[in-house]
DNA sequence: TTGAAAGCGGTACCAG
DNA sequence: CTGGTACCGCTTTCAA
């Protein structure tokens, strides 16, 4: 509707030159009586720098691409809030998408192609992976890369985890404590890093105890799998189950106490990854492994950040520490938001 | 690193000049054989026409800025996903922002301006208000905004919400066909429209029953608040809360068994607004009124592609019918994803 | 249909 | 420090 007001319209009013007003508006120097002209102009004028046409010539949007499969898990809101104010906070603006239920992997590549097309200054990739070629494009356009809570074997770009297998680890050691013997694992994705070093991490821990699993099926992302995974460790007289998939700890749970008639803990001790803000709200009878979400994300900002300023800097792997076991307390754990 | 291939590298190649490349990525007309030529030499040197460019000079960048005040209550990661994908799905990629928790209202402001620099098509603001001043700059740039799950009286603004009134009537006549005779209510902000609305709904049918509130808290954002509001009600012999607030009820309740000892639903009856997810998924024992998402996303899409699309589209307010009261029952209700 | 040229709204380098 | 000017990569007249 209203005719955009350009630099030019701001230079007339000031009665100063287009390159002035460029000048003080990218904070390049100018004297004293110049910024005051012109910023009065740009005010009385309600002026504002095009960002896209800074952004044509500079190079940089000052916009990170972010890529999450899903959000019904509440570690990603929960990730993504933190993300997104961290990079406010550093001037950055955050693109997001989110990936279609059907075909997650296969729209990734095309969906990042897209961030590429609006010049990005740095994709994150939450949970999903990249394939080789269009990392290597990414690469090839200098844009740096984060893998968030998502490990890939063999590529080069930066990759953010906890200690998935650690985790795990604790995972058995606590069931072992509890007197726990027949012990059947659900696993996460086994496509996935973080699905396979959970359960590795838990195996080794159960062997390196000296017992072994009385039964392990794969959960992936679908509940009706997960549940009918349950009722065969369940018909196996299993009497805990360590659920490493995402978020499917409730959705087994509910199943054993409505369908199945089993309360737990007290039949059936059930554990799971990620689910703590909802467990802890809940105060709900559920002990879950909680990720440091906070920590992870700050090293992800980080690596991204670095790469971004500094084309030098390398890509690496990072492992953060401290997955913890939160006993399904009937009291909302301190600390947690 | 590798230099960027414009389109003319690929006119280059093909043969043709710059503006036939333009003509075949922008789907204008051109000869087949015109079209062949350029496609295999942007194939060849892997050329994508940059967007910004594009958007600087058609003056739509095809961006939807959205701004979410927060995203631990269930219902936002949740409606922001149905956002993220119907913009996708009609071209629209979706730039995010969440706003501080310190001072949310303030900073509105700031990032919507932000977005304008930015170019954006359209606008979404969730549970966020927008002042006057800016709300007129979005007119005068010709940028719909569409305010969501917010009323603002007297703007011009697109605003869509569901029947808060009527869901809070609905919350009255439930308690009271329940037998509950003492009715305590933590309202939500009652700066917010939806605040306002369930509230008044709620008294009003309350009243037309022949009932009076036995006590009344403002919960607003503020989980201790709302603790310790609902101290105070029970103190007042309250045998049921409406929790209206946005995701209080789980505290409230939390806080009611474990730390005074009650249970619910038997001693009192606890029932909140939007936090069907987790009460779902937990199978807890917490009625809640679960507000129409789906239909609310896709009307504020389609408010907003119309205008758009349309610049002579009216902004229209509209009113979401159908919050639905579930009975915190041990399963999770069919149909929820 | 096609190519040449004029921008879109800025930044950056230049000599002054 | 300042103004002039080339240029970022694309779309869009305009003649041919």
């Amino acid at each position: 509707m209203s005719a955009r007001v350009t630099a030019f319209d701001v230079a007339a009013r000031a009665g100063v030159s287009q390159s002035a007003v460029s000048r003080v508006f990218s904070g390049a120097s100018a004297s004293g009586e110049t910024v005051r002209k012109v910023r009065e102009a740009a005010e009385a004028l309600g002026y504002r720098p095009n960002v896209l046409a800074r952004s044509l010539i500079t190079g940089r949007s000052r916009i990170v691409g972010m890529v999450v499969a899903y959000l019904d898990n509440p570690f990603y809101p929960d990730a993504l809030e933190r993300f997104s104010r961290a990079f406010q906070s550093e001037g950055y603006h955050t693109m997001l998408f989110t990936l279609p239920e059907s075909a997650p992997e296969r729209e990734c590549d095309r969906i990042v192609q897209q961030m590429l097309d609006h010049q990005v200054d740095g994709l994150v990739l939450a949970s999903v992976g990249l394939s080789d070629a269009l990392a290597a494009r990414c690469a090839a356009a200098g844009i740096p890369v984060v893998l968030f809570n998502r490990g890939q074997s063999g590529s080069a770009l930066a990759q953010v985890t906890s200690a998935n297998r650690a985790g795990g680890a604790k995972v058995a050691e606590f069931l072992i404590a509890a007197g726990h013997r027949r012990i059947g694992h659900i696993s996460g994705w086994q496509g996935s890093s973080t699905g396979r070093d959970r359960t590795q991490g838990f195996i080794e821990a159960l062997r390196a105890a000296g017992w072994e699993l009385a039964g392990i099926e794969e959960g992936r992302y679908d509940h009706g799998a997960a549940i009918r995974a349950a009722d065969r460790l369940i018909e196996n007289d299993v009497d805990a189950l360590f659920v490493g998939n995402d978020h499917m700890a409730f959705a087994v749970m509910d199943h054993l106490r409505f369908t199945r008639g089993l309360s737990v803990p007290e039949d059936v001790s059930v554990i799971g990854y990620d689910d703590v803000p909802m467990a802890a709200w809940a105060g709900y009878e559920l002990t879950t492994v909680r990720q440091p979400v906070g920590r992870m994300v700050s090293a992800a900002v980080a690596a991204l950040l670095r790469q971004m300023e500094d084309m030098s800097a390398q890509a690496g792997i990072e492992e953060i520490d401290g997955p913890l076991i939160l006993r399904g307390s009937a009291r909302r754990p301190e600390g947690l938001t």
